[in-house]
DNA sequence: AAAGCGTGGTG
DNA sequence: TCACCAAGCTT
């Protein structure tokens, strides 16, 4: 593998030593600087835990708290949320963002509930199996919630491997086989160490090895990293960002936004533009048909954004109107 | 396997 | 301002 230290190659015992000091060096720094999060109390449920790591994908740790928090207090265990309308997990799940993360997450609780008498599966290979659940959240509920030695692999860890190890600014734009390879040699041999790596690697990402200005000075494992020797060179690509402005993407989520306010079914016509005064239950609704209307998109758009909602299970028919399923 | 999927804070 | 970015998954 890869090593973090310059000139000549290590043994293997050798390296083994560095590697442990990286090992030591971040769980001492864990330890002292970690943020305080619910969902790290030993008292977490696994099913918290799941939940915390879906609402966590793509979406930033304080938007999810409030929203989390919320979760927890009305659905204590997956059996509480399988007991509701998919809807109810859609409406509660805010702006998060990515809705469709909502309806899996009540999908895979009905299937913990019906299949596995309530609690989750306690395997990578069946929390895999799960809506909503690949790679990255199986290996994380394996190891945080059941102790399990997993390589997790997100997007803190993959950027902390690439500079530490590697010497790049970023990780390669998706996950390579490489990167699997180099987690597992990391990982320590000890399941408790292992979790407690995993953890601190994913945080050092997330609070000092940032993407943009990474905190070097505040960083545990300054000395050794490859990227800091190497006199941090550049990114040898330009990520390309997600377009919004004018996508399909920005009217669904208008969309959504009109069906998490409403708390009856709207009528179709009042999505396709500005019309006569409408009756509406007070407001929310119509400032929301506002921002949609705002939006202009094409009626085209509008009915291929409408389509993709209901056939992904975000809208259902009612009445002639659409609404949460 | 590349593209689609929300949202809001930030440099 | 505006593009980038955040504990990815699915098809």
């Amino acid at each position: 593998m890869a090593h973090p230290t310059r000139g000549a190659p290590l043994t293997a015992t050798a390296e083994a030593d560095v590697i442990g000091g990286l090992h030591r060096a971040l769980a001492d720094w864990f330890a002292a600087e970690a943020r305080d999060l619910p969902w790290r109390h030993p008292d977490c449920s696994p099913w918290g835990i799941l939940v915390s790591e879906v609402m966590l994908q793509q979406t930033p740790v304080v938007r999810v708290l409030p929203v989390w928090r919320e979760w927890m207090k009305r659905w204590p265990r997956p059996a509480d949320l399988a007991a509701e309308a998919a809807g109810e997990a859609v409406r509660a799940w805010g702006r998060l963002g990515y809705p469709r993360r909502a309806l899996r997450l009540h999908a895979a609780a009905t299937v913990i509930a019906d299949e596995y008498g309530g609690s989750l599966p306690d395997t990578e290979e069946g929390l895999l199996a799960l809506p909503g659940v690949g790679g990255y959240t199986a290996a994380a509920v394996a190891a945080f919630a059941f102790g399990r030695r997993a390589a997790v692999v997100d997007t803190n860890i993959r950027r902390v491997h690439a500079r530490l190890v590697r010497g790049e600014a970023l990780p390669a734009p998706s996950l390579t086989a490489a990167e699997r390879r180099l987690a597992e040699e990391l990982l320590p041999d000890d399941r408790g160490a292992s979790v407690r790596w995993n953890v601190a690697a994913m945080e050092l990402g997330a609070i000092v090895c940032t993407a943009r200005s990474p905190r070097c000075d505040a960083c545990p494992v300054a000395s050794a990293c490859a990227w800091r020797a190497a006199g941090e060179p550049p990114p040898s690509y330009v990520p390309k960002g997600q377009a919004w402005h004018g996508t399909d993407r920005q009217v669904r989520g208008a969309v959504m936004a009109v069906l998490r306010a409403a708390s009856r079914p709207v009528p179709r016509v009042l999505f396709e533009g500005p019309g006569p005064a409408v009756a509406d239950d007070g407001g929310p609704v119509a400032a929301q048909l506002a921002r949609l209307h705002a939006l202009a998109p094409a009626p085209e758009q509008l009915e291929r954004s409408l389509e993709g909602l209901l056939a992904d299970g975000l809208a259902a028919e009612h009445d002639g109107g659409l609404a949460l399923p």
